[in-house]
DNA sequence: GAGAACTGTTTGGGCCTCGCGAACAATTAA
DNA sequence: TTAATTGTTCGCGAGGCCCAAACAGTTCTC
């Protein structure tokens, strides 16, 4: 089997089909539209789309409201059946409640998919600051302490793979931008055990991240606690606080290994 | 413009896309599967399913794990996305802790589309049972409090609408089974403003709902309160508990006016 | 370790379907 | 009322989709 995992030029792919995802994904960026907007959108007939349309409504994908058509609520279905597929998933989730009411900020828990980082959970303590991550949301793993936690655990090939993939888009003039650079980084949250992010994706936003393996060594995700350079400086950030997430991780991963 | 909310007979359908429907549902039923499984099961040939399969894993649908197909987490971001699309739902979530917490039992969150009922949101208080409904589940209107108190507010040609969509299917000896004693109920639903659920899911547990209302007249959802009947009994299941809720809905409703 | 029996992938070709354009309703705007 | 929107339906031709079959890897079995 030619380890394709990420190329995306050979095989056949179905028109129709990626009509109705260009469907579903303009829905989703408008917030709902009617035919003809689509039809202008995405430059085909207005007999085309209200076909798709039909067969999406049918499988109950999208849904008719006062007129015009807009995402349906079976996704929420879906996606909390796909959570509840990652296996640690409940395990972390408890885990960083406590995290967070622990340490009093913002804890969350990122997982690989598709070469990109997908937030699972967020749980917010009694200081915590808002951030602009939701669950569901999908980021680029360099620009950020979660991405590259789970980096630094994957083999060089993947991650050259993924690079190849997304290449290194630059979120700020702080965000890691070659090869060379990524990968000595990831050397140093390998030795360290922790990943950090200071301010490079926002102005007096630091962050620390953990990742979480697998016994036999296969990669889970990652946690990592969110806060402010005010409370995230000195001693704490640099030793109790990583201490913290990991000591949480190390619970997960020990908890992980009776499911 | 016909008012066909609910016909599922005329118009085109583009069957490539009813296809990919299949897939991801038999993807979901089976927790993943590989190309030889979905022909079979769905009667198709190998080079279609692979076809389809190749477009939605471009389109981040479905992902490829370890030698065979599984619903991707793009579904968890599309979600949440739906979620966020019913504009209640944030200041109902907050609602239905504090509810959780007031009461110690379980309080949830629940709207209709394509004539059955979503559960958008569940909070535990600290003496909660376990139930069997999740986030995103979908159940029909007539056998919870949920549902009847949503069909208390909706008008007599959308509930028959519903009844010829979905029928009255019997969940269990005591499950509502008639055109007449389903409005007979829901006369009563109106009157007193909720509705029960006395044991007709579930042996031993209880259920009370109230609907929420948009100020304009049109529904937004209903929540609820559920608890064994240990618990749910006497003064505080027919007084006390009803007008916790009917006064969880209001404040609801109230700050739903400042959106 | 060789063969069988699975997998997933690729290819050619014929039937069918899908997508288009245009006409038709049904609202809304002017 | 007219004009300009919308969504819906329908006939038709070209192109795409689905199938069968061959191919290529992997795993099982003995």
């Amino acid at each position: 089997m030619s380890k394709r995992q990420f190329e995306t030029g050979s095989g056949r792919r179905v028109q129709a089909v990626q009509i109705s995802c260009d469907i579903i994904q303009a829905l989703r960026e408008k917030d709902g539209a009617g035919v003809s907007e689509l039809a202008e959108h995405l430059g085909r007939s207005k007999a085309t789309i209200h076909s798709h349309l039909t067969t999406l409504a049918d499988n109950e994908f999208v849904v008719q409201r006062d007129g015009n058509y807009e995402i349906s609520l079976r996704f929420v279905d879906i996606g909390e059946y796909a959570k509840s597929q990652v296996d640690i998933y409940e395990v972390t989730k408890t885990e960083l409640e406590r995290l967070a009411e622990e340490t009093g900020e913002v804890a969350q828990f990122m997982v690989e998919e598709h070469g990109r980082g997908v937030y699972l959970h967020k749980a917010r303590g009694e200081n915590a600051i808002q951030t602009a991550s939701y669950v569901g949301n999908r980021k680029y793993l360099h620009c950020t302490a979660l991405g590259k936690s789970i980096l630094s655990q994957l083999p060089e090939e993947r991650i050259d793979q993924i690079i190849d993939r997304h290449g290194l888009p630059e979120r700020t003039e702080n965000t890691i931008s070659t090869r060379e650079e990524l990968f000595d980084t990831l050397e140093t949250v390998r030795r360290e055990g922790v990943a950090y992010d200071d301010e490079e994706v926002l102005q007096g936003l630091r962050c620390i991240a953990a990742p979480i393996q697998h016994p036999n060594g296969e990669l889970y995700g990652a946690i990592s606690i969110s806060g402010p350079t005010s409370r995230f400086k000195g001693d704490r950030f640099h030793e109790e606080l990583p201490e913290i997430v990991q000591g949480a991780a190390n619970i997960i991963e020990v908890n992980a290994t009776q499911l």
